[in-house]
DNA sequence: ATCTAATGTTCTAATTTAGTTCTTTATATA
DNA sequence: TATATAAAGAACTAAATTAGAACATTAGAT
């Protein structure tokens, strides 16, 4: 989608209209994004532009219109943002929440996000996250509950014993230990009352790989 | 968007309209803008038609409509805005994690700061906290394994079924669930394998309730 | 119809501000 | 090393702002 450059640049933009009523110039747009030379801006709007985040008004001044701003901030993004700004300061970083993952039976195929989660930086460094509740108990000798934050790390693949969002045929998410075998993939719950799932690798689709957990009490 | 100026003008034409119920001439613009000559309104004039945030009539007089005006957020609006961000987004909390807890046997009592955590804000409102390491397996069940960090509200005293750290003899301290029973205090492990322990409570210093729980895989 | 006061329009010109383009330098990547 | 990319810097072009004055149009009064 957007490199971090041109979504810092878009979104001083837009900040900038919204509190002044104005648009930037080249000139405080550099000075926002810390460089030395506004041509580098003009790259940056040309791409913008490219991609129907801008419009602009050629050879005017101030004259840029926001079209639209990307759905979700790509934690990558803030978390390159965050560690150069913010170096240790022990930042945190807002990552999609998206509803539930049954660590028992699956129901909820991983969709729309509803909510949004503050992480400190720390937890999830290197790659896009996002965050899952989870329900049941499928996963509980694994000290999994039901109710707790799951954070998950975007990725297509998992290493066998990995615990990871496993997609089901396109419509059941669920959080399992993931092994392979063959051209099966196995689901193996943490719970002696639940049954290890054999499926043909083909109906599995991995979603992320289990970073970290939150449990909040009371 | 639009220049200073630009913005400015939009904005007394849009105030008189709404104040007076009539346009403002040439001249009251002119002097609205400190400015010495009438010409420059014309340009400014044109430049917001131009961008379709007026329409005018030429050759008519006070003859302007405001067809927008900018999406501006009031600023009460943004001032609390970045207050959230603060609170939610920005800001951590430093708080003091003395080294590890036994969960299984004691070992170790709180003393000696050792390392810091940086946490989110929402994690820890309303009290004073810090953070412990886990050691051992006897919270298993309760979902808190070997190596998972706790973060523990100080507090004097626990209720019934609280989770708490618990110093014993004032050198062992232990995460366990309270009971109190008559004069005793019953420190109960998650865990089938230990046994419960029923002290007197003045052997019995509770330290903090579990507040919330982090877990950080690979 | 004519006059007039108020108001809008146009032009030139100077100054400041802003956008564009190109070359060079630095940095990262393969 | 070769290549691609990002940034810096400078030169150039264009736009915005301001001023002053002349001119045009409108609406109303005579």
């Amino acid at each position: 989608m957007l490199t971090p450059k041109q979504y810092k640049l878009l979104m001083f933009i837009s900040k900038t209209i919204k509190e002044t009523g104005c648009c930037p110039s080249f000139d405080e747009m550099k000075n926002a994004l810390g460089l030395k030379s506004k041509s580098g801006i003009h790259a940056l709007i040309d791409a913008l532009v490219e991609r129907n985040f801008l419009r602009k008004m050629p050879h005017k001044a101030r004259a840029l219109e926001v079209l639209r701003l990307p759905k979700l901030k790509p934690s990558s993004i803030i978390a390159e943002e965050k560690l150069k700004e913010e170096a240790l300061l022990g930042a945190t970083v807002e990552i999609p929440l998206y509803g539930k993952i049954a660590a028992g039976t699956p129901i909820e195929a991983i969709a729309n996000e509803t909510d949004k989660l503050n992480v400190p930086l720390n937890m999830i460094r290197g790659g896009e996250f996002y965050a899952l509740k989870i329900e049941g108990d499928s996963m509980i000798e694994a000290g999994i509950m039901d109710g707790d934050t799951v954070i998950i790390k975007r990725a297509n693949t998992a290493q066998n014993g990995d615990i990871a969002v496993a997609l089901v045929d396109d419509c059941e998410a669920t959080l399992k230990k993931i092994k392979k075998d063959g051209s099966d993939i196995l689901l193996i719950p943490y719970n002696k009352d639940y049954e290890t799932r054999r499926l043909p690798a083909k109906r599995v689709k991995i979603q992320g790989i289990l970073s970290s957990l939150i449990r909040t009490y009371h």
